[in-house]
DNA sequence: TTACGAGTTCAAGTAACTTGAGGTTCAAGA
DNA sequence: TCTTGAACCTCAAGTTACTTGAACTCGTAA
């Protein structure tokens, strides 16, 4: 039997075989062979392409992009600075997201340090950090609060 | 009328009238009073209680995690270093999604340089970048494929 | 031949809300 | 007092990107 079955397609890929199935149902993976028994039976370009999408997904890329992406590798009509413009409005959406995790780090950090620093380990209800949590206008400038919300 | 329409709350609390039903109808938010006209009446105390969820939303909380902090919060018997320890769960799963960030944030700046450095703005099927994405196994140390997947 | 792992389909579940439909209530201006 | 329109109500379905489950068939090694 030639091809690849769904489990080697899904080994080679480290995808799982539903999430293949669920590409080949949303139009991302085209409807591969089936085989005498109705299995599906994947070739080599198969395999390109969904490491090709894993690739992207795993870059961040939404479905819709990575769908994006795909129709422009197969359209030779279609200029690859598309694909250099649509990585580049990604990566403003990576740094836009780095910029919030890194405040967020300092942040929880901050409550961290400051619980092992102030609260007794008493009940919650009195704990200094969950109280501030609590307060409708961020008192003063700490860290806590200021990337919060 | 005393208390806070929904509107009111959501207002103070910048959050959406549907996402405070959502949070009463999963239990977050206790059942407020209503008024004749059957319209939801909030105290002081919700808006605190918003407040705190809003919050530890924003610090990535998931909504388990803060229902566990709520519950902290109420239950007197149970320790501020529970609060703490959870918090310090969070740091960890933080940083690990940071470190994960900055690679990709390095890999996509690597990619929009290399594109602009070597295609020739061609068809997509050309484009190097593009042609590596779909490359089963990551050639060399280009730091393009290196984080991904 | 008989297990049993791997494959099949279809439906429903997940998180954390958002959106829409269709109907009431409230408050302010004429 | 009436009327209008914003804000409220409930219930259902949509969103994203899959995952999980049920119930069944197929392929292959002992």
């Amino acid at each position: 039997m030639p091809g690849y079955k769904i489990g080697e397609l899904a080994e080679r890929t480290r995808t799982n075989a539903p999430t293949i199935r669920y590409y080949e149902e949303i139009g991302l993976l085209p409807r591969p062979e089936r085989q005498e028994g109705n299995q599906r039976r994947y070739a080599e370009d198969d395999v390109r392409r969904l490491t090709f999408i894993r690739r992207c997904r795993a870059f961040g890329f939404s479905i819709d992009q990575v769908r994006a992406l795909v129709e422009l590798v197969q359209d030779r009509t279609r200029s690859c600075a598309e694909a250099r413009d649509l990585a580049h409005t990604h990566l403003m959406d990576v740094r836009a997201k780095l910029r919030e995790l890194k405040a967020l780090e300092k942040s929880i950090a901050g409550f961290v340090a400051t619980c092992d620093a102030q609260c007794a380990g008493g009940p919650g209800s009195e704990c200094v950090i969950l109280d501030e949590l609590a307060t409708i206008e961020p008192a003063g400038n700490r860290a806590c609060c200021e990337s919060a919300v």
